[in-house]
DNA sequence: TCATAAACGAGACGGTACGTCTTGTCTTTAG
DNA sequence: CTAAAGACAAGACGTACCGTCTCGTTTATGA
């Protein structure tokens, strides 16, 4: 996708010695190593420099601090999910759920989105810098899907524009709301089943939902 | 409500000095407001036991770890959530989701709850804490939401009991999901009309949103 | 030899129920066992405790501190030394010397008293208890080897009394001085020949020293 | 004198910061202060660290042990004994014994030798350690005084090595022994007079003690 | 015989120090 | 000027003992 500069990476002239971009790579893999193996809380800065083959002061020349070192590492991971035209909304909204919900199963994604989001309720620069990393980016899948609908006719133009952002933000939230909290924790699987009767829900409203 | 028992609570026989229960509510009110303060990363037992008046001996006698000790002392603030008849399924849904918006509202609430799932990623035994602990408990809200609307006539009786219970399941990831979601990753505020536009998709339907 | 009143034996009334005297057998050997397996420093309160099946309470009903409890413990140890005639002062003084080197080897003799005098070294109160449940004790002996000396003529009677107990402490110090050093810190045994050539010395002085 | 590298000192290749050599003084000087005020048993690492203005690691970086720093840190408190020649084996011996005498009165060095020696019963590492640190050091005493003595004719050659070694083994054990047993047991001083009489005793033996 | 009073076991309590670990910085040599 | 290595100050961790304090129980008197 699109690249994400590091956050100290001033670049100040052209002297000494450039910046080791295997190091970089070394980095981020033997983060999302060690957040799979330990968990964010007993990830540790030293542990990262020592799998990466890589002094701790490298680290620290490049991130800040664990949080934003661990947001770039994961990042990249949640750029997978995308909107393949399923033929109808239905189709097209149980495809993103499941999509989802692979994603989520995977233990450094897992681990990786809670973690952060843990970490920055109590820090709103950090906060913003999740969205903008990696929650935002998964808005368009929203507008793209309605978009879609509505060129099918399975929905309305909505003409006011900020009404339409509203609308979008909140079925985001609801989907992507419904799809971890199932997952994290209430700990039951996003199957087939679920992803339809959630999708159904969401289409049809309360009154749908019928034995099954 | 009902007893929560400690998890080293052993209280083998009769014999030694019983625990003091006094320290057992000073540690907790402790924990809360050294949550409040500092947040989950920078909370230590030693500080805890600083404030409780308590050595730190007596916090690892009750708690085995940090993460058990902040649940129990958050597990109570969830327990304040209440369904009291509004007249509709509507007012109903809205009034809870309100509810649930204002208690996630204030800080301790937040930083515990997702701090606590966070850490609970890597560790069944503590998931199954939470849930039994904070979560499962805010279910009968659904249930009994449900049994009311269909005593109502607003939604039909679900004969299958497995179907109903997994519906009630549904439900409660979608409305907790949505609400969290909404409040603690897009950080924006659930007021009155966030939670009227989302109780009115949750009873109709995607095709019923509508410019307002 | 004579009894060893508790420092904390107050037995005020008459009233209530009497120290256990097989409590008292039991800490002094648990003690004793403990300081020969875990030495002085690691030696708990707490372990001799559950090592004589009895409380803690017990331990400090009875003793204020570890050093007074050990103290009491290996003091009885030091009360086997004695003068059997030997027929003549050089045999007499090397049968003492091979009998004290003998107790020393033991490990919980060499512990013990080492350990006791360290500490003593800061607690004037503790260093006059060691002399006197210890030390004193065996000087003594050397009053009693004079005496057996001057009747036998190997030695003139001293008319001055202060100048005679100047004499004796001195010569205590050199015999159990030179035994302890060359036994604990220059950790070489002390056997016939040591003992034979350190009792010439100390008969004969240093010009008498020649090749053996 | 000689240089004391220390236990830790594996110095291995070039790399990385080296250690601070101040904080090095600092440490020892900080330990000898703190032994001073505290004593033995009351001297925490801690303490150490923070009247040294270091952190607890660099501490633990160096020595393994609260014994093995105390060691270190004495050690160089005996250095100070000397042999100046004051014409005569008498006068050399009382000189010496004054001396020590004088040493063992500063608190620091009376507490950190028994304790050191105390602590050494149970580890034959550390006793090892304190021999060739503190002890051994000081026996060339023992042979300058007898070679002194011998060309000065008070004392015969002695043609058997191994004998003399013996005897030079002796006479350090029967001096420190008597010394130290003096002043830390017996807790009476070494003064003039008690100088004198272990002197004469030494040089003549037994039967010269006479009235003074 | 039964109340009284002290001693008992068990074990929780407030403290203090331990030795280890992690964080983020600093200081060296090598490239 | 960066890299690797590793020492540094700071401070939290969870454990181990200390000596004290309740508890409920047991065991001798002496009223």
């Amino acid at each position: 996708m699109c690249s994400r500069p590091h956050p100290k990476a001033v670049r100040s002239g052209r002297l000494g010695r450039p910046r080791s971009t295997e190091a970089d790579t070394a980095i981020l893999h033997a983060t999302r190593a060690a957040l799979v193996e330990l968990g964010w809380s007993k990830l540790t800065m030293g542990d990262v420099a020592i799998r990466a083959g890589v002094a701790k002061t490298t680290l620290y020349r490049r991130w800040a601090s664990k949080s934003e070192l661990v947001i770039d590492a994961v990042a990249v991971l949640f750029d997978e999910l995308e909107l393949p035209d399923r033929g109808s909304l239905m189709a097209d909204v149980e495809g993103v759920v499941l999509q989802f919900a692979t994603l989520l199963e995977r233990p450094e994604t897992r681990t990786a989105l809670m973690a952060v989001v843990a970490e920055s309720t109590r820090d709103e620069a950090l906060r913003s810098r999740i969205r903008s990393a990696i929650v935002n980016r998964q808005k368009t899948l929203v507008l793209q899907g309605r978009a879609r609908a509505q060129a099918r006719g399975e929905l309305p133009y909505e003409e006011n524009a900020e009404s339409a952002a509203r609308n979008a933000d909140l079925i985001f939230d609801v989907i992507a709301g419904a799809v971890v909290h199932r997952t994290l924790v209430s700990a039951e699987p996003v199957d087939q089943a679920w992803a339809h009767s959630f999708t159904t829900l969401l289409l049809s409203g309360l009154t749908s939902l019928r034995n099954s």
